[in-house]
DNA sequence: CGTTATGTTGATAGCCGTCAACATACGTGG
DNA sequence: CCACGTATGTTGACGGCTATCAACATAACG
């Protein structure tokens, strides 16, 4: 067995396995760990900034990191939100072309910029991994489009309340595909959800109330949510 | 000299040296002008359906793409929009996200699914080059996402506008950067632009009406559009 | 010359944004 | 422990931007 030429803390990590890094041989996870930093972010700090140079790129441990663009006069859309074994980063590029935000306290495997390419370089696999990473938020980009152009309100908040359930860790339950129900914990506030969905906050919350009162969500708290079907939060959604 | 190696189309080709054939070796050019086939495609044709497997990748060399998706009820988005010497096709990917459609006659090079495939594979660098290209993809995606969350009707109908200016062949002028004005011809109808911008077409068509009343905008025969000064156009884009 | 596709303009309606008041939770400091 | 300020969320009243419905104009085409 060479299980022990893996480096400890990357033997134990939690995504090992689903992130990035399920794509390097054990000599490149050596050359990856030699380079990580573990590093926590507190909810609401900036990680990096719209427009400026990067500096390093990092898997997400654990927590929820949303990509923001914002207009001159203020006016904000989430452009992108990032979850657990997500990569971070704008590889080929010199500057962000969006700014990156803890949405919730967050745990990061960071690694810096010149080192990180460095590596790419030379590992075509890791490349590959990344390209077909770059791909699925491609679609899920044009999904969002579809969303943000086409979509009610309600049909908004649905679809937005279904995606989650599906990406956020669940409560009390394990993460079965064919269980027709789902409850979590909501990583944003209304005003962020209006941001991500293109409404106003009180537009979010007086369709989440539509939504509670027609019985499609249980929700406890404001955050704490139950969906009883998520197929019917699937029908609301519009697809 | 070993010019006398390339393939004489691609020697000839307009788009040799935009498209992804530029990240090719003379040798790969050969492998992959062995499997590549010339295709006129009418204006409104499909090119390849949502929801079916693809069966080809092609680089546009004349004309516009439009990629759509559409929900159950009819109600359509485009998703994105693809010009000269831009790369069509998911790779890594069975079905295809969304639909491909001609908005002018397109005139394609295109290559079948497999032989691609297998070429991509054994070339790294041609997998780099799509990968840069999707990133930037990427980037548009989510800038299209701020428009279509944040924007009014009229910034992004000039939006609009002022990217086509900057990416569509212009008429009778150079594409010279620090020029000021731009002529060309729109490649949509009102109703496709509505579908691109999130809007109906009587908006489109109000708020075309309203730039030109304005002077942002010289109209002539509805499809051919003069823009006396870039500038104006993007200060009415809103960023 | 009729038919169809495309585009413009007007009248009206409705969804969602804006403004505002209020409720609740949380943290800080007295 | 309570007072206070701040952040977050809900609900109501009202208004405006854009969708809807409709009539008409123009161009393309067989």
């Amino acid at each position: 067995m060479t299980a022990q030429t893996i480096p400890d803390r990357c033997e134990t990590c939690v995504i090992r396995h689903r992130a990035i890094c399920a794509a390097l041989t054990k000599d490149e996870l050596k050359s990856m760990n030699r380079i990580a930093r573990q590093r926590i972010i507190a909810a609401g700090q900036v990680i990096s900034s719209e427009l400026e140079p990067g500096t390093a790129f990092a898997n997400i441990v654990s927590g929820v990191v949303k990509l923001t663009k914002t207009l001159a006069d203020g006016r904000q859309q989430i452009v992108g939100l990032q979850f657990t074994p997500d990569f971070l980063g704008r590889t080929f590029a010199e500057e962000n072309p969006y700014s990156a935000e803890a949405a919730t306290e967050v745990e990061l495997c960071s690694f810096p910029k010149a080192e990180f390419e460095s590596i790419l370089k030379r590992h075509p696999g890791l490349e590959h991994r990344l390209f077909a990473d770059t791909l699925n938020e491609l679609d899920a980009a044009r999904d969002w489009m579809l969303l943000l152009g086409r979509k009610t309100a309600e049909e908004k908040v649905a679809t937005f309340l279904h995606m989650l359930a599906k990406r956020v860790p669940n409560i009390g339950c394990t993460h079965s595909e064919e269980l027709n129900y789902a409850r979590f914990i909501l990583p944003l506030t209304r005003g962020e959800i209006a941001d991500y969905l293109g409404l106003t906050l009180e537009t979010v919350s007086r369709q989440m109330t539509k939504l509670k009162k027609s019985g499609v969500l249980n929700v406890i708290d404001n955050r704490d949510i139950t969906v009883p079907s998520m197929d019917a939060l699937s029908q609301v959604a519009g697809d």
